[in-house]
DNA sequence: GATGGTTTCATACAAGTGTTTGAATTGCAA
DNA sequence: TTGCAATTCAAACACTTGTATGAAACCATC
């Protein structure tokens, strides 16, 4: 049985780290927050770099774990091998969803992923290898999706899909102002349309040619 | 006269937060590498938040200023007009040529930028509205390079294309480990036209339809 | 109801932080 | 050289941080 307490801190500290980063946030912060003892982080983890690593291990597996379940369902429904749409898709959309939209819809654990991938922590930075591994099942679905294409177009569009989706979550303020509100960011599936069609697109141009365009005025 | 110690202090700092981010970087840190005493920064500085402060105005003001200067050759080759790609190269190539690359050629500024843009650290934030204006040039010249495209995707596809360079030079280590290599981050030309062609697809597609593309799977 | 392990609590601790101080040192003009 | 302002320096300051301690409270089991 889980303590009462435990949990408090996970979910205080989850809360907290998401809104404001990790760089100003307190072990007395998060224990305020969860109405616990100071002591209590110590006695349930033995330090804050453990908690930390427990927190970012749970809510990384339930990422991954969502994201691979909308992968299987598309190739399930594809016979093996899914639209390269739906693969990015799949790999984009619960991100973006938990940290994009209405407030009462995003969810702490979303954004404190996206502030843990973004913020060099020491204890987080030694587990996120394994996020490799994770990447790679993405990279073969589309390898199955996209037969034609190189295997370094592959990566390339991976990368570049997963570029958008972050900066768009990191960067909405900015986004928000440049474009005077004319950039809707509160249409969530408006913006998955978008990171999916250009990487799609990038890895479409990407079929019909070993190289990206040709390059000029260097 | 600028002071000997003065400039140290920024160096030194500018060296430092490149290299290991600003959460971990004490004055005792800078005053170190600077090989000048700690009292030093608070005389000429006045505190730690200024010295971030003004290092961040000074290295902003000449990133600015080099990618404006792309801009305007590009622009007065072409007539005060100049091919998207030639834009987009503007914005994104002195930034990934300051970051990427062989290590001798790599700019402390660069990098420094970088993490100032991605690490929410309090005095930058403030001043960091400066460079909406900055890139509403590069939206400006967009629009002349496409005047056939809707301003709301010429918004987009600047904020991808700085997205793309920026999460590439941030996550450039685990790229090249999820590729095995195979994706040559030292052939900075060859990033920086990958990322160029990219974005540049993506809005020669928002110039042929309103929409992007057709949404699907949902 | 007593017992003993588990959990909570107030408090203290050592280390590190940015900042301040006041005396030394420097550099330059009179 | 003398005088004075600008600069450097070692030391200390006030404060915050994560962690440790030992007593108190809790709680199921006998």
């Amino acid at each position: 049985m889980l303590s009462d307490t435990r949990s408090a801190i996970l979910t205080a500290a989850e809360r907290l780290y998401a809104a404001r980063g990790f760089a100003d946030v307190t072990l007395r912060d998060i224990v305020a927050e969860a109405n616990v003892n100071l002591a209590a982080v110590n006695y349930h983890f033995g330090s804050k770099d453990e908690l930390i690593t427990e927190l970012f291990v749970s809510r990384s597996l339930a990422t991954n774990r969502e994201r691979l379940n909308e992968l299987k369902a598309a190739e399930a429904a594809g016979g093996g091998r899914a639209p390269i749409d739906q693969v990015l898709r799949a790999l984009v959309g619960p991100t973006l969803r938990g940290c994009l939209g209405p407030d009462e819809q995003r969810s702490d654990a979303a954004r404190f992923m996206i502030r843990a991938s973004v913020e060099a922590i020491a204890p987080i930075h030694k587990i996120r290898n394994r996020e490799i591994d994770h990447l790679r099942k993405f990279a073969a679905a589309m390898r199955r999706s996209l037969a034609s294409v190189d295997e370094v177009e592959i990566y390339w569009g991976l990368h570049f899909a997963l570029a958008m989706a972050h900066q768009t979550i990191r960067d909405s303020e900015r986004l928000q102002k440049l474009s005077e509100g004319r950039c809707d960011l509160d249409d969530v599936d408006g913006v998955i349309d978008r990171v999916v069609a250009v990487a799609a697109t990038a890895l479409g141009a990407a079929a019909k040619a070993d190289k990206p365009a040709a390059r000029r005025g260097r």
